[in-house]
RNA sequence: GCCCCUGUGGCGGAACUGGUAGACGCGACCGACUCAAAAUCGGUUUCCGCAAGGAGUGCUGGUUCGAUUCCGGCCAGGGGCACCA
């Protein structure tokens, strides 16, 4: 006996271990069939999925079902990006391995993913942190060393002059340790940079091959690589005034059409000139190492206050040798940034009147709007006003007087390009990128080792393939702070791979982005153990061609993804260039907090909602207290209104939890997570239920008419279909309820059974839609209506157009853009005939009111418009 | 400061490429079933108005026969980037 409620304690693990025994899910590499190859961001295993996972497995999911049904040989892989900082700090927290605390990790979560029931190919599943991965990754890297695409560097470091370690970003606040609370420092390391930079002009031309990705995300990568072009500029140093040894300032410059208005040159505190006139002057250097206290980050470097010193260094006006400008040191100059020298000209830049102001230096105007005579613009010119900083015409600037800026920018150029400074010109054209090489020493033990040995004699040697991997020592501390490797009794210490001398190990590892920026390859044949690619299964799988995550790895993972796919072919790892062809960024999981009489955060596990006429009102379950409905927030610890898939699943189902958060919200938008949301979620469950009982209970039976139920199917099919390639899911839902009524309505009007067939195979079409977004009740429902083998594995109905014509249809009319009428015509009346049956219609009559007709716009098969 | 996105009923949202604004769902209300409740089913639900009718997509102006959609200005909310020369 069929029950009257769908029991998805028992169903779901069921179908769960069906999929798993038949390997269902499981891709052959030789499948034949095209391919489509569905990847999400994989998961940091912290310790619990959350529902931000949930959302964006779910939307992968359908993809890679629909996919699966449209006839696609489909790889669906997961994975762990497991290497990181919380499993040191839990290591230093709960006094546990950082591979215990993370396999275990991986464990909790891997059963929670299952329950889910996704479409993934368990067999391919790897961490990060697993030394049959990472051996693969230091291979890359040594042919990267190879292949000139690595160097080394010095580089800045958050410094805890306390605890004696590097800090992250994120470790440092307010200026301070994290643990220790000391202020941090500054420091220079020599560190392993990826040449990221080489490729700048590629990865930026390449957004424009990239139309499947939000313009939103290329165009936030089009301005971090930041292309810029501009002039570098030689000053020569006033003799008199220059530090032993220097000669000259070489400055970038996007602005060279403003060189007249020149007032100042400003320095970084690490530029060369600074460190060489701090050398005589105490309150200089004092002024550069209180420069160097801020912390690395760009925050900290934001937050502070523009300050200066003079360094009593005068620099030579390019095209006038009599016109001396001082040289200042100032914070905001960074040293990584063009040569980490400017000109400051303060008419024409915000920054650089604040400075002139601060400093009472001289401040000229050189470009003036184009609607002013000179005389006017020099009369108008005020000091304290806003910068002038558009388009316009020079003045003010000798031989570029009248020219437009871009035009002034080319004159200028052409001059300083033919002038010789110390037999060299002065002044060559540039193009500029913001985009930095890739640091990536981390200086810390959870991560991929960097495969290098360094000898006294022989330099920095790299480990022979053969010794690969580097593998972690497992006997190591945290008990106090450090890098472990460092510290370590043995580990670093071996003999040198070409002398055999003495040599220590590299003892920083990689930063974790690179381990993710190749892990879509990796899967692609994970089996391989020679290779950290097989060629064959690169060309037949990659590029990944529906790649779905979250929004806040729109720059960074992308970028370094991107770069790296194109490192790996340099080196013969790969065959093409961009990982990723089609990419979508879900929104956020928000839910609204609540707060009890003493002002403290209540989750909304411990909540009840009542709502009646008057609004929403929240009651603590337990205490019957009212709570406070505050806004709807990003889930979040710290503010309690976290939902745990673990419970939502156990309370209503992997197919509740799936179906709810792909309804009503676009998946780029944030979804609010509500317990009413995820109640109706589950009614539907129980209607889809209710209706397939319903339509197997009719008997056989059939007419030659096409019933409404048949109509109403195959515009479902043709629309769910539509909207899963366009990852419209929640127009998919809205579909799926449609059909869903038009069967409820079909049950209720069927008397007799003579449309039993039509019913019967409209509900089957119902089941075959849901199936992508609740996997398990779709099987349940497909063995009752008696389909073959599993729905996962049925092939996607096809809808017919030709079903769903109309013979006629409803027109509406509008007089002046007013709708006024509706008009029942044939469907395939031509403009002519239209124009005539509309006129004649007399509720249009009614409303033409005897006014004259001037014009009748008619768009078919859309409306007519009358224009009286 | 710069750049980007968003703004539609009580709520989430729909409306293809300029062509019936409010699909679908949530909530609410009314009704059926029930001793009763839950569940389920049926109906109503943009606002004003008894109605006829009118208004209406953040505000404002424009283009158009016709604007949620295109353009200008403004307001609000969100996000990203940044002393980037």
């Amino acid at each position: 006996m069929r029950p009257s409620r769908y029991n998805f304690r028992e169903a779901e693990p069921r179908w769960q271990q069906a999929w798993e025994k038949a390997r269902t899910f499981e891709t052959r590499t030789d499948d034949p069939r095209p391919k489509y190859y569905v990847l999400e961001m994989f998961p940091y295993p912290s310790g619990r999925i959350h529902m931000g996972h949930v959302r964006n497995y779910a939307m992968g999911d359908v993809v890679a079902r629909y996919r699966r049904a449209k006839g696609h040989a489909v790889l669906h892989p997961m994975g762990w990006d497991a290497f990181g900082m919380p499993a040191e700090n839990a290591a230093m927290e709960k006094k546990s391995h950082p591979a215990t605390w993370t396999y275990a990790n991986i464990a909790t979560m891997k059963a929670q993913l299952k329950s889910m029931g996704l479409s993934l190919d368990w067999a391919r599943e790897f961490a990060t942190c697993d030394p049959d991965y990472y051996k693969h990754q230091q291979a890359m890297f040594l042919d990267f060393l190879s292949h000139g695409l690595v160097t080394r560097k010095t580089s800045k470091v958050n410094w805890d002059p306390v605890d004696h370690t590097v800090l992250a970003n994120e470790q440092v606040i307010d200026g301070r340790g994290w643990r220790s609370g000391a202020l941090v420092e500054q420091r220079e390391l020599t560190q392993w940079f990826l040449k990221i930079s080489d490729y700048s002009e590629e990865l930026l031309k390449a957004l424009d091959d990239l139309p499947r990705w939000p313009e939103k995300v290329r165009l936030m990568q089009a301005n971090w690589i930041g292309r810029s072009e501009g002039l570098m500029v030689r000053w020569e140093l006033v003799e008199a005034t220059a530090p032993e040894g220097q000669r000259e300032l070489e400055i970038y410059t996007t602005r060279p059409d403003t060189l007249f208005g020149a007032s100042f040159m400003a320095i970084a505190a690490d530029h060369p000139l600074a460190k060489a006139a701090s050398e005589n002057n105490p309150a200089l250097a004092a002024f550069c190492d209180e420069c160097r206290r801020m912390g690395t980050s760009q925050a900290a470097v934001d937050t502070v206050e523009k300050k200066g010193f003079d360094t009593g260094v005068r620099a030579k006006h390019p095209l006038d040798p009599n016109w001396e400008v001082p040289v200042y040191v100032a914070n905001f100059i960074l040293m990584d940034y063009g040569t980490g020298a400017i000109f400051g000209c303060p008419a024409h830049d915000q920054r650089d009147i604040e400075f002139a102001r601060a400093y009472a230096l001289p401040i000229r105007p050189v470009v003036r709007p184009a609607n002013l005579s000179d005389a006017e613009a020099n009369a108008a010119f005020d000091r304290d006003a806003a910068p002038f900083t558009d388009d316009g015409h020079l003045f003010n600037s000798s031989f570029l007087d009248g020219l437009t800026v871009p035009e002034a920018k080319d004159a200028i150029a052409t001059r300083l390009e033919s002038i010789l400074l110390a037999g060299k010109p002065v002044a060559q054209r540039k193009v500029n990128y913001r985009l930095r090489d890739w640091g990536i020493s981390r200086q810390r033990y959870w991560g991929c080792p960097i495969p290098v040995i360094h000898c006294e004699s022989c330099g920095t040697v790299p480990v022979p393939k053969k010794d690969l991997p580097v593998k972690l020592p497992e006997d190591v501390t945290f008990d106090v702070p450090g890098n472990p490797l460092d510290r370590h009794a043995t580990w670093k210490h071996v003999n040198c791979p070409q002398c055999g001398g003495k040599a220590r190990r590299e003892t920083d590892t990689m930063d974790t982005f690179v381990d993710s920026s190749w892990y879509f390859a990796r899967f692609t044949d994970p089996f391989n153990a020679q290779e950290p690619t097989t060629l064959s299964a690169i060309a037949k799988w990659l590029p990944v061609d529906q790649y779905i995550g979250g929004i806040e790895h729109a720059i960074l993972h992308l970028l370094y993804s991107r770069f790296f796919t194109r490192a790996m072919t340099k080196t013969g790892h790969a065959t093409l260039s961009e990982p990723f062809d089609g990419l979508f960024t879900q929104g956020m999981v928000v839910h609204e907090t609540y707060k009890n009489a003493e002002g403290q955060w209540v989750p909304p596990a411990e909540v009840t909602i009542e709502s009646g006429p008057d609004g929403r009102r929240a009651f603590e379950t337990a205490s019957r207290h009212e709570v406070t409905i505050g806004s709807i927030e990003k889930m979040s610890k710290s503010k309690k209104n976290v939902v745990d898939p673990d419970d939502i699943i156990e309370s209503y189902g992997a197919d509740t939890a799936r179906w709810f958060m792909l309804s009503d919200s676009p998946p780029e938008r944030d979804v609010i997570w509500s317990e009413e949301g995820v109640q109706g979620a589950s009614r539907f469950l129980q209607k889809v239920w209710r209706l397939v009982g319903d339509a197997m209970a009719l008997p056989s039976g059939n007419t030659e008419e096409i019933h409404p139920v048949t109509k109403a199917a195959h515009k479902a099919i043709l629309a769910v279909g539509e909207d899963i390639e366009r990852l419209r899911f929640n127009r998919c839902v809205a579909h799926i309820h449609e059909l869903s009524n038009a069967l409820n309505d079909a049950l209720a009007a069927e008397g007799s059974g003579a449309h039993g067939d039509q019913i019967k195979a409209a509900a089957r079409t119902m089941i075959q839609l849901c199936a992508p977004m609740m996997p398990h009740l779709a099987e349940e429902c497909w063995r009752e209506l008696g389909g073959e083998g599993f729905v996962a594995d049925a092939a996607w109905p096809i809808g017919d157009s030709a079903l769903i014509a109309e013979s006629s249809l409803i027109l509406p009319v509008q007089i002046n853009g007013r709708k006024r009428a509706e008009v029942t015509v044939p469907a395939d009346a031509d403009t002519a005939t239209l124009e005539v049956l509309v006129l004649a219609d007399l509720a249009v009559q009614a409303a033409l009111d005897g006014k004259p007709v001037r014009k009748v716009i008619v768009v078919p098969k859309r409306i007519v418009n009358i224009v009286v």
